[in-house]
DNA sequence: TCAAAAGTGTTCTTATTACACCCATGG
DNA sequence: CCATGGGTGTAATAAGAACACTTTTGA
C-alpha cells in the first residue's frame, strides 16, 4: 500500500494534490410554521442562476468547523451558532471543475436574528421552506436531504430545537417547531406533559402580548439545569 | 465570498490545491468476548513504528466509499463488508507532512473471515481490544473514539451487530457481543425476550457442538424478514 | 456426580397513548 | 358575545426492569 500515511512515488504526488475540499452549510430557520433553509442564488458558473447551499473552499490553514462558521457569518453576520458536521460528500464527478469533496454541516439559527447583509444581498440569499425546495446546484439536494434526516434524529435526542426559537417562547410554538421538523402531528396534552416533566423549561411568569386570544405563558430553555442533569446521566428523549 | 463555488483569484489556486484527503478505517471484530480493532504498525515516517488505523489517500478518480473499501480489501482480502462513514477530521495540523483531511469510516467484519494477507503481514496488522488500545499515530485515538461512539449508537437502532458474528450464533454469543460493544451487562431473560419478540431470528433447529455443557440452540439473522418489516414501518430498537 | 452454561415466567413499575371540554382574551 | 387559541386529567395499554431456579450436556 502506498499513500501519505506511508510513502508515495513522486509521480503520484501531483495528481493527489489536484484536489480541493469545501464546506457546505444547510442553515435552518423556523418562521413559526415552516422549517426553512437559507439558499443563495449562484452568480457565476457553474450552475449560474441556480439555487444552492452556501459554501466555500476551506482555506489552507483553516479548520473545517472554522470554515463552516465563516460561511455562516459572511452570509448572516451571526457567530456562536449551533453547528453540526454531518457527512463528507465526495463523488468523483460531483463538481464540474475538478475533484472537490465537500463536508456538509447544518446550522440552527433564530430566523429573527437574520438580517440581510451586504454579502447575502449580493448573493440573493433567501429562505425557502424545506418542503418546497426545487432542484439545486451540484449534489445539494442530496446534502439537504441528509442534513434534514440528521436534524430529525437529533432533535428528538438532544435539546437543539431551542436554537431555532427566540429566547422566550410558548409551548404551542415549541410544539409547532417539532411538528415542522418531524413532519408529523403531535398530541397537545401529551407533548406538554412530556416536555414539562423534563423540568428543562423555566416558566417566566410572563404572557404573550398582542394576540387576539387568550395569551400563552412564556418559557425559556434552562441550559444550566440541562447540563446538570446530563452530568447525572440524564438523556433528552422526546 | 470567493471559492470554487464562485470564482477564485489565480494566486489562490495553488495553495488551495496543496492539500489532499484520505480515508481511515476503524475495522471492528468480535472474538467472542472482546470488541477488537484491526491496527497496523507503521513502517515509515511519520510515526514510524507506531500503531495506527489503516488508511490511505483517496485516488483522484476514486469515490470516498470506494477508497475505504479498497483499504479494507487490501488489508483483509474481504469485500462486500458493512461500512459506515462517520466523520471528517480536518484539523490544520493533524498531519505533519501537509494539509490532509481524512474521512473516517468503520467496518464490521466477522473476525473468523480475517486471514493474514501478504499486505497485512507486511504491515504487522493485528487485532487489539478496543479497551486496551494505547497511543496511536496522528489523531487516530480521537477517530477511534468517535467511531466507537457511533457504533454504540448504531448497534441499538439497527441490526448491524450480526455483521460481527458468524452466520450461525447462539443467543448468549449475541448477548456477549452487545455487552462488549455497549460496555454494560444485560439481563439474560430480558435480552432474550426482547430480541426474540422482534421475530428477526431464525431458529435453525441446530445445536452447538463440542462444548462441555448443555449445547445452545443456533440462530440466524433473517434479513429478508427484517427488510419486509422495515418496509412496513418497523424500526429496530434494543 | 459434578461443573458449566442453557433456558425459562411473573410481578412490579414506568411510559405511552387516546381522548374532550372549559378558559381567557381581544375585537 | 363571539372567535380564537390556551390550558388541563384520567384511564387503558404497552414496555421495561428486577429477579432464581431447573435442565442438559460432557468430562
Amino acid at each position: 500500500m502506498t499513500g501519505i500515511n506511508g510513502y508515495i512515488r513522486m509521480s503520484e504526488i501531483e495528481s493527489f494534490f489536484k484536489s480541493a475540499f469545501s464546506v457546505d452549510n444547510v442553515i435552518f430557520g423556523f418562521d413559526g410554521s415552516d422549517l426553512k433553509v437559507l439558499l443563495i442564488q449562484r452568480g457565476a458558473a457553474p450552475f449560474k442562476g441556480k439555487w444552492a447551499l452556501p459554501g466555500d473552499l476551506v482555506y489552507p490553514n483553516e479548520n473545517l468547523d472554522t470554515a463552516a462558521e465563516r460561511v455562516l457569518e459572511q452570509l448572516t453576520g451571526l457567530r456562536d451558532v449551533y453547528l453540526e458536521q454531518v457527512k463528507a460528500f465526495g463523488a468523483v464527478n460531483r463538481h464540474p471543475l475538478g475533484r472537490v469533496i465537500t463536508i456538509a454541516y447544518y446550522s440552527l439559527i433564530k430566523i429573527s436574528d437574520f438580517l440581510v447583509t451586504p454579502a447575502s444581498f449580493a448573493q440573493s440569499a433567501s429562505w425557502h421552506a424545506v418542503s418546497e425546495v426545487g432542484e439545486l446546484a451540484f449534489d445539494h439536494n442530496e446534502i439537504l436531504d441528509t442534513c434534514l434526516k440528521s436534524l430529525k434524529r437529533k432533535v428528538r435526542r438532544a435539546p437543539v430545537g431551542f436554537e431555532l426559537l427566540p429566547p422566550k417562547f410558548t409551548l404551542t410554538e415549541l410544539q409547532q417547531l417539532y411538528e415542522a421538523i418531524l413532519d408529523d402531528k403531535l398530541d397537545k396534552r401529551n407533548f406538554r406533559k412530556k416536555i414539562l416533566s423534563m423540568n428543562l423549561l423555566l416558566d417566566l411568569n410572563e404572557l404573550q402580548e398582542g394576540v387576539a386570544h387568550r395569551p400563552a405563558k412564556l418559557y425559556q430553555f434552562d441550559r444550566d439545569t440541562y447540563e446538570a442533569f446530563v452530568a447525572k446521566g440524564f438523556s433528552f428523549d422526546l
